[in-house]
RNA sequence: GCGAAUGUGGCGAAAUUGGUAGACGCGCUGGAUUUAGGUUCCAGUGGGGCAACCCAUGGGAGUUCGAGUCUCCCCAUUCGCACCA
């Protein structure tokens, strides 16, 4: 069958030709979770479906797949049944590749990786130790998610309402060293180098350019007295021009100047250790009910020397520019709501009030706030025109434009040495220390009398212990002293390794190049990534459209910066499929944990009117409730298992629904009705072929003295490979790629006739059709394809193209509108002049009707689709 | 809260550059064949009138000869928010 032929013939080994054209097709590989899931098989048909279209377009293509082996669900799998990570993952993955292969995908299996084998993260920690040398990698302290009970460090995910998942003790906000990369280094570069990318998604360039957020802006000093020292508060904004209307600052919990002033002051103490309970998660502290307490320090404004109040606010983060804000509550929505709740002063110092011409929100924040106006719309106006805002109450600024008033504010600061211009990013360095065990070693060894050593390339790899344990309290590594104690390379002496591990993202950052160069054991990669590199074509869900590819992004110039590689960056083309979503039930009994059930145990309740009235679990009959749709996920248990799908309609069935289902850009709410119709699909064109055959293959006939019927089937035959070419090789819309296949099928079906000129025309419209769907049903395209009489395969078949004599058409049909109102169709010849159209179209009976009696008052002709007539 | 997207029949969707709204498929209804059917084939299928026509692309305004498509406001859903991957 099919896949043994691939098998036989290695026909997708992909090896490095120079002079012939490369087609790298890469596929975000997955984490081996067990079995496949529905995204999968989305992502990775989209990937087979080009690599097979652009192999049968003559490129030399690679494909490759590997496995993200490290990462969180590894333990806690090891922790529920007692397996260690290594041995869960080994064997998740032997299960999953044997999936991969059933769907018969077009990959180099020869180049499989998987992340959590020494082989591979010795080159993350190879590159990390070059990182250390250059600067980019260093150590400082962050933040982290801390259970108190199981005295372990909680990952995002596993934080629940603000307690930990295993013990549901509240989580507290703790300062540990950490490894960072300088991704912040990059950021430009990172921001200017998205105008290269112009073959991915608008989407994803918006929100990385987001994420970097460049801003400039002013960055300046408050000046204060503690202890009869001289001290300075910083701050950071992107508008200087209110800085007259500053009323008071704030500053975050962990901020020292907060830590100084609750020394004195136990409810302020009090309020300070409040704030640093609950998490560190942004989107969590972003909705969080806004809460501030004063310091009683004082410090005095850099321009007018009034004295300012500090408070300390649950909403400013440390981690965050100088964990300092001023506050301008007349020009600031959340300083606004926060002095209003406290009592502080507001300020107005920039006219954008009533004289604003944009509707009011007054309404909604109450009739004091009338003056001040903050929609959406007019905060941007308000950058970009000039007219709309000038300085009030602000002495020697008044009358200033927002820029003017920026630039003479940043003068003054800056002659008294307390402030000046500044390029902000928003974007973070990069913490990679994960303290877990499932990862890849951080080559580190602490010494006592050295302090922190780098481990030699010569001593590379540190090699995890692959049969630990874990057990929910803690890194087992620390547990482990054959891992633990060492030589400090420097002096000798007994020194300690570093058991902290590296952030998965790590591992996923640069795993693309490795597929050029998977063999070699002395070099992360060689002079065969200059052949594949960059990737022609990544495909990977939406929800990588920061963390992932930005973090790729910039490894890969950091990889560059070494003399690894060359160009700046490593994927061309980027398609970002849609989420496979599908609904959450759940029951929540009265104590305890929520308790989700997969939709497959679920049956829907619906009244007479097909309105949807409830949901019981199968089993037991009992109601459930809805959480709404969400992404398949094991957490939520609203995972659909493909393997179903394939074991009863096959491979083919399952990719062409897929692909059948939705465009892959788009988000797609997982339901199997109409998979039965795909799989009627391909049995019925198989049964075409039959039947084509057994009536024995078509002698030579003249094109030109085929009936009219025949000649219609013909263009459509060719139409319809124009349109599938497009659709795959340029649009990527398979859907309607499919749906252009089926309908020439119908046509097909449609034709009674018997005759040599029939067969052989429904020969080539078969062959097109063949062709057309082999990369989206590889299997019964390759059994078709030696059915119509070929020897070699159909993989290796060249992609047709449409004979422009068959697409040639001498009559059109014409749209004919009154007031923009379908009144008509009508046939004209393809050379019609607009004039000739005209009458015509004046002519039809239907739109005589309705034109009879009224003046034209003008006639609106697109060539080849319609006449619109305007009416008194 | 911030950033990004999406919203069209009973359902998945199509309409590619402002030009026929609903291609293709599911489901449903009726019929034929089979008469065991998770088979095959034919016809119908947005709503209202059942004819001429009218209404309809989340809601509301606007631009245009013409708007699903462009502009503004609003609503809902999904993704991301730095330790899930």
């Amino acid at each position: 069958d099919a896949q043994q032929y691939w098998e036989k013939h290695q026909s997708f080994k992909a090896t490095e030709t120079p002079g012939r054209e490369k087609y790298y097709c890469l596929s975000m590989f997955p984490y081996p979770s067990g079995k496949l899931h529905m995204g999968h098989v989305r992502n990775y048909t989209i990937g087979d479906v080009l690599t097979r279209y652009m192999r049968m377009n003559g490129r030399n293509v690679l494909q490759p797949m590997g496995w993200d082996a490290f990462g969180l669900p590894a333990e806690n799998a090891a922790m529920a049944n007692g397996v260690p990570p290594a041995r869960w993952t080994y064997d998740n993955i032997a299960y999953m590749k044997r999936q991969l292969m059933s769907l018969g995908f077009a990959i180099d299996w020869d180049r499989e990786l998987a992340t959590c084998k020494p082989e591979y993260y010795k080159w993350n920690q190879w590159l990390f130790l070059r990182m250390l040398e250059k600067g980019i990698a260093y150590k400082k302290t962050g933040v982290v998610n801390w259970d108190p009970v199981d005295q372990t460090v909680l990952a995002n995910e596993q934080v629940i309402d603000g307690r930990g998942w295993r013990t549901g003790a509240l989580v507290e906000r703790r300062e540990i060293p950490m490894y960072y990369l300088e991704i912040t280094r990059y950021a430009a570069e990172l921001l200017a180098d998205l105008d290269q990318l112009s073959e991915w998604p608008e989407r994803v360039r918006a929100m990385q350019a987001n994420w970097i957020g460049k801003s400039v802006g002013v960055r300046f000093a408050f000046p204060y007295k503690l202890d009869g020292r001289a001290e300075k508060l910083w701050v950071f904004t992107t508008r200087a021009d209110t800085i007259m209307g500053v009323t008071f600052c704030a500053v975050a919990a962990e901020h020292p100047l907060a830590a100084h002033a609750a020394k004195n002051n136990l409810k302020l103490a009090a309020f300070v250790e409040e704030c640093k309970r609950g998490t560190v998660m942004e989107a969590d502290l972003a909705t969080i009910e806004k809460k501030g307490m004063p310091t009683g320090i004082t410090v005095t404004h850099p321009l007018t020397g009034e004295q300012i109040p500090v408070w300390v606010g649950n909403y400013v983060l440390m981690g965050y520019g100088e964990g300092a804000v001023m506050a301008v509550p007349a020009h600031d929505e959340r300083d606004f709501h926060f002095a209003r709740q406290y009592g502080l002063a507001i300020k107005q110092v920039i006219t954008n009030g009533i004289e604003m011409k944009r509707k009011s929100r007054s309404d909604f924040f109450g009739s004091d706030y009338a003056y001040y106006d903050f929609s959406e719309s007019n905060w941007k106006d308000w950058y970009a025109d000039k007219e709309n805002g000038l300085c009030i109450n602000s002495g020697k600024y008044d009358g200033l434009t927002y820029s003017e008033a920026v630039d003479a504010i940043a003068a003054d600061l800056k002659a008294k040495s307390l402030g000046d211009k500044q390029v902000m990013w928003r974007l973070r360095d990069w913490g990679i220390s994960r303290q877990r065990y499932w990862g890849c070693p951080i080559p580190i060894i602490h010494c006592d009398r050295c302090g922190d050593v780098p481990v030699p390339d010569k001593d590379l790899p540190v090699v995890l212990p692959e049969d630990c344990v874990p057990d929910g309290t803690g890194n087992p590594l620390n547990k482990r002293a054959d891992f633990v104690n060492c030589a400090c390379p420097k002096c000798g002496q007994p020194a300690r390794r570093e058991t902290d591990t590296m952030d998965t993202f790590v591992d996923s950052s640069w795993y693309y190049a490795r597929y050029c160069a998977p063999d070699n054991a002395k070099a992360m990669v060689d002079e065969r990534v200059k052949y594949w590199m960059p990737v022609d074509q990544y495909i990977g869900g939406i929800e990588h459209a920061i963390l992932h590819l930005l973090y790729s992004r910039f490894w890969w110039k950091v990889m560059r910066d070494t003399g690894l590689v060359h160009g700046d960056e490593p994927f061309m083309r980027l398609l970002t499929q849609g989420m496979v979503l599908n609904e959450i039930f759940f029951r929540k009994p009265a104590s305890g944990r929520i308790v989700y059930y997969n939709p497959a145990d679920v049956d829907l309740k619906f009244d007479v009117d097909r309105n949807r009235i409830g949901a019981v679990l199968k089993s037991d009959g009992l109601p459930v409730e809805s959480g709404g749709i969400g992404t398949m996920s094991k957490s939520k248990n609203n995972g659909v298992d493909p393997q179903s799908l394939i074991d009863q309609y096959g491979a083919d069935t399952a990719r062409l629904f897929m692909m059948f289902a939705a465009p892959p850009e788009m988000t797609l709410e997982w339901s199997d009705e109409g998979v039965a119709g795909a799989h009627r699909f391909l049995k019925r064109l198989w049964r075409l072929v039959a039947e084509h055959v057994s009536a024995g293959l078509p002698a030579r006939t003249d094109i030109a003295k085929l009936p009219e019927p025949l000649k219609d089937l013909r263009r459509l035959a060719h139409q319809t490979l124009a349109k599938v070419t497009d659709d795959i090789g340029r649009r990527r819309t398979f859907n309607t790629a499919i749906a252009a296949v089926m309908e020439l099928v119908n046509a097909i079906g449609r034709i009674d006739d018997t005759s040599e000129g029939a067969k052989s025309v429904r020969q080539e419209a078969l062959e097109f059709i063949t062709i057309m769907l082999s990369p989206i049903a590889p299997h019964i395209s390759h059994a078709s394809w030696h059915a119509l009489g070929h020897r070699e395969a159909v993989i290796d078949a060249r992609w047709p193209e449409p004979d422009a004599a068959a697409l040639k058409q001498d009559k059109l049909e014409i749209v004919v509108q009154v007031n923009g109102k379908l009144r008509g169709r009508v046939s004209v010849p393809v050379q019609a002049l607009e004039e000739q159209v005209r009458e015509i179209a004046l002519a039809d009976e239907a739109v005589a009707r309705h034109v009879s009696g009224k003046a034209v008052k003008k006639v609106i002709v697109v060539p080849g689709k319609l006449v619109n007539i305007v009416v008194a």
